[in-house]
DNA sequence: TAGATTGTTAATCGATTAACAATC
DNA sequence: TAGATTGTTAATCGATTAACAATC
């Protein structure tokens, strides 16, 4: 692990994301060079912020012209590691799997979706946007001779934990988890949550007091 | 709005959703009285930060006794408003779309999702989960004669900012965004993104790093 | 060179944690 | 009453903002 890298705070790492966001709209509406000013009105968060940020990964600017699009939204992408070419597995394929096989923006980040579980025996052995669906049972059998990076958990509550057992076993240590609990692990496993309700119940509180 | 409750800072009102959620799983194991420090280790966070937090909202405990589970899941989803009711639309009925109108953890929550849009003549006039689905050109008709609290928009990212500012123009004031995609909109608006590659790509990261 | 804008330090602000008196 | 645990203040820690010298 890089030494500047290993420093930067969890607040500043979850703002990349969208950072890397914005830099692939400006890059595709053909802007190629934006100071820390403009980007900051267009974010709506302080200049200041900004260079601070990026300054934890040594500074990618100019004094006097600014950042040069290009190379910063191609920086920040291999900082968020999308050049490794990320292999990920979606388990559970309902409509929710369904729609992430589907969604080709993660193909546009570098994920490679590789195979698709579920235990319906009505769609193990067909195609879902050219991937195939094999059945839960094969899972280690797969992750066996398939080097993976990810899995996507879209399985029902009762049974996150255990297909998220299962995946770690066999030494998967990244998981995306959309069921609406939290999954227990050990250290050195990653587990990024997506929460439908908790965005709904914030949205509601926000509704009242805004 | 309440003379307390409106200097909330914004980070303690975004964990509310997560104590709403392990008091739900208590609720249901049969739990009736915790005590900051047993949340804690449940959670992963100090106690401390447990009582600060709860405090905001006046305190809902007793010294010697703790928390009980009842009361504070009762009162912590009040003061996200989830005793509102709040109506909702989804519009955008894709396989993501789908996968709300049949999620019924949100119904749980106490959000009703009362009708479904897309521009399909396939799928317009067929009903998912219970739910009509009409036509997009309705919107406006529709609005206007239905009370609704918050759009889920689940629609192609070049047509968002257009099906939002609609949607604002009718009034509504809540949106739950699902495209990879922000939203620009006056103040007095509230959005709530749910950005799936966001959250991939800081699994990513993490996986580089941890 | 003059102007612009970064990189970076210092100042401010806010959030978290620690500690303990109040009280059930 | 004694023990437990909250509510709350004070201390610490960290993040954000401001400011400006360095430099393209």
């Amino acid at each position: 692990m890089n030494e500047i890298e290993k420093n930067v705070p969890a607040v500043v790492a979850k703002r990349l994301p969208r950072y890397y966001r914005y830099l692939s709209e400006l890059l595709s509406s053909g802007v190629n060079r934006i100071s820390s000013g403009e980007l900051s009105s267009l974010m709506n968060v302080t200049a200041s912020q900004i260079r601070q940020d990026f300054n934890y990964f040594g500074g990618f600017g100019q004094q006097g012209y600014g950042y040069n699009v290009e190379y910063l939204h191609k920086t920040i992408g291999e900082i968020l590691g999308l050049d490794k070419g990320n292999s990920a597995i979606v388990i559970g394929v309902g409509n929710l799997g369904r729609a992430i096989a589907n969604h080709d923006q993660f193909e546009k980040r570098g994920f490679k979706i590789a195979a698709l579980f579920d235990i319906d025996e009505n769609i193990v052995g067909k195609q879902i946007n050219g991937k195939n669906v094999y059945h839960t049972d094969e899972l280690e059998k797969y992750l066996e001779s398939n080097k993976t990076d990810i899995a996507i958990l879209t399985v029902p509550v009762e049974t996150t934990q255990d297909v998220a057992d299962r995946v770690i076993a066999c030494g998967i240590s990244g998981l995306l988890n959309f069921s609406d609990t939290e999954i227990k692990t050990e250290k050195g496993i990653s587990v990024e949550n997506v929460h439908f309700s908790d965005a709904l119940m914030m949205l509601s509180y926000r509704l009242k007091y805004e």
